[in-house]
DNA sequence: CACTGTACCGGACAGTTGTCCGCTTGCTGT
DNA sequence: ACAGCAAGCGGACAACTGTCCGGTACAGTG
């Protein structure tokens, strides 16, 4: 199952992509459609086939970079969900990530694209669980409707990483505020005709 | 203000571009991502510079082969609102709207980016006045809450355009319901942290 | 109808993404 | 040590997007 240790140059070469793509992701001040993937290969002083064999796409590449904000956001749930009740405790979540994504507009676009592309692998991804965590206890709570997962949050969190740069500070809290209210257990008023 | 006359050739070109589109749409099954601008201006008989000129970008292009449904779905406000209440009214328009996008999934595409691109260059299409005019409808009946605009929404219908074609009956329902739901007045519940 | 200017045409071209495949190199067993 | 081989490398290559500019032809004018 595990398959075989991962040659040294291969970890080596990994690594100084990564190193490289954050270089030019700080030099280019977070502008992620702006990373020339050519470019990121000379720098790390490999070829293109190499990068793309580690990162099949942007995206995979974009959520090694953004690992450890990643990281920091998933272990954040538990502490979280043991001093507020489940929604509260998700308001909060949201709220770091928004301010997250506030400073490192990339965060949002490595979420999205990472988690959605790794549901479609068949693998979980931790971001998956982690607002899946919080959905369930919310759900057990009574808290949050029953028929919205992961997934339905990735998919309106999206909206997020479509705020241009400018209007982020007006528009991000209200595309939240507006989620979360629509996570309500649904007391019959608002049922979509069918 | 009017500018000029368009020439004839320029009118003729620009049709023949549309359809020649609409062909290579609906012989792709409408998968929007397949689309090559080259080939379908070869298939239109012009060459690349003069479909650039009419449609800077693949979504122009969208928003005008799917002009016909976006029109339909312009005029139909004004009938909903005749008929429902304000939040019905657009609870039934959204429902319309996730109809043309089960069939016709490059509606949403077109939506989401030529809604957006045009609030940038400053015009406001059509789109954003229909919502616009739904939510604030909405507002005056005290029914949605007043922080969100036309923009908002698109923002987070924009999830719709995410949905890969096999979850789409599964999930285009929640996650309209989901955001519907969260337009209701902020009655102090759950308000986002400060 | 000839004339002129200008809106428009169309393909060559440059930049970027992503694939492919012959060559290289680190690892493993002897 | 050394040989064999699979994992890995890297650049050539193909595809697509979007730009640029010399040439074309439409539409007003005399």
């Amino acid at each position: 199952m595990a398959g075989r240790e991962p040659r040294s140059d291969a970890v080596a070469n990994r690594n100084r992509i990564v190193d490289a793509a954050r270089v030019e992701l700080s030099e280019s001040n977070g502008a992620i459609a702006d990373l020339k993937l050519h470019a990121i290969a000379k720098a790390a002083g490999v070829g293109q086939g190499t990068l793309y064999r580690h990162f099949p796409t942007r995206e995979h590449l974009l959520a090694e970079v953004y690992r450890a904000e990643l990281t920091q956001l998933v272990e954040a749930v538990a502490p979280l969900l043991a001093e507020h009740s489940p929604v509260e405790a998700l308001i909060h979540w949201l709220a770091r990530l928004v301010e997250y994504a506030r400073v490192k507009r990339g965060v949002m676009t490595a979420i999205e694209a990472s988690a959605w592309h790794d549901l479609y692998s068949g693998q979980h991804h931790r971001l998956d669980e982690a607002l899946g965590t919080l959905l369930d206890e919310g759900k057990a709570a009574g808290e949050v409707r029953e028929d919205v997962d992961a997934t339905d949050m990735i998919l309106l969190l999206g909206a997020l990483s479509r705020i241009p740069e400018a209007e982020w500070d007006a528009r991000a809290a209200t595309v939240v505020a507006v989620i979360v209210d629509g996570l309500r257990p649904n007391r019959g008023a608002r049922q979509p005709v069918g």
